[in-house]
DNA sequence: GTCTATATCAGGATAGAC
DNA sequence: GTCTATCCTGATATAGAC
């Protein structure tokens, strides 16, 4: 996907991922279809003529934004699933990892989490259905593992379960700001003592609902 | 906001009900600024034109789905807070009608949802800021009030887990479709006992990360 | 209540000069 | 690498006939 023409080796095409960077900015907080190429020209000091000398189109943008941005993150999920670490250290450090994205990578993020849908209708982006497939793989396997290791409860619907985490984790994006008043770690760490704890005080609570 | 010009009392204006569905059900599925005006037309079975006999803009349209449905779900809210129940038990019982809104009103939730950031950039959408102010008062609310009496655990950041709640809870408007392998209360019972309880075996885990 | 016809404007993209 | 100028399309909205 995506190769940049020319694309050396090192330190080229600054102005390029200038670019990048800058539309991404605005893809993520205004969306991508409301965002004109004006816009994004705009941002940068230039003329939105001049923008088409470096990309192809808008969809060439965000494409390479995404792009770029999932191999990162699927390459250290994997690293995850290779290590020696037990089930739940694995788990955890998964979702440490995905808070890590969210703090490094907000715009790319939030992008995904919010074009993603619009986007697959067009067949350029159909490698973001198969990265979907690959993250639901991903946890599943985790808590599957979890489960079998006895770490986790045996009673729990692991679909259901791999949504409310992949859920509650990345549309932490939405409010998370870097430089607030908790770090990503501080976030993450509370966010895994709630899944892993709960909230309540008895361990097993006798629900009244139902 | 929008009282409907002619606005009789009771069953009225069905046509306009018909094609406010219609539209609703487009901006869920594309998004506002992704369903045109000819798009909500064409599923109508009328002309783009037509469409104007009825509603101011597009705008309005989608003004009037979100205000009434709003109106709806608070005051489900407000009879809990009201009501005489004990604090989780209100606090179960706010999950259950949030996931019954995903259920009977899917639509409405996901435009809330997906356009509530774009929209509020408009003067005629600051209601919208309003009503997460008071989202946000009901579930810090029902929290503290958990931890009051002793139900909840005291150690948590209440922000952080109002937050969580209400992400998991309406983000699930996402995935969830009637008539799928799992009712809608058996999803609101299943992340109940996740958010009471956690998923871990162990009752507090002595988590390794950090 | 719907249609025909059309005004108006904004957005993506292109060609060629500098 | 950026600018000028401009094309083309598609989108919101309007006016008035039926």
């Amino acid at each position: 996907m995506s190769a940049q023409p020319g694309g050396q080796s090192d330190q080229v095409n600054t102005r390029r991922d200038e670019l990048l960077a800058i539309a991404a900015g605005l893809f993520a907080e205004k969306g991508f279809k409301n965002t004109t190429v004006r816009d994004i020209a705009d941002a940068s000091g230039i003329l939105s003529g001049s923008l088409y000398h470096h990309f192809d189109s808008k969809e060439s943008m965000v494409d390479e934004i995404l792009s770029s941005f999932q191999e990162e993150l699927f390459g250290q999920y994997d690293e995850i699933l290779a290590s020696e670490l037990d089930p739940l250290a694995k788990l955890e450090r998964a979702v440490v990892v995905s808070f890590d994205a969210i703090d490094k990578h907000r715009d790319e993020v939030a992008i995904f989490q919010n074009e993603a849908a619009y986007l697959l209708t067009f067949d350029r982006f159909a490698y973001l259905g198969e990265r979907n497939r690959q993250s639901r793989q991903v946890w599943l396997t985790l808590l599957q593992d979890g489960v079998d290791a006895g770490a986790l409860r045996d009673d729990l619907d692991l679909e259901l379960t791999y949504r409310f985490i992949r859920d509650t984790v990345w549309v932490a994006v939405s409010w998370y700001r870097p430089g607030g008043r908790r770090t990503h770690t501080e976030i993450a760490k509370q966010y895994l003592s709630i899944l892993l704890d709960g909230i309540s005080t008895g361990s097993i609570t006798g629900s009244s609902s139902g």
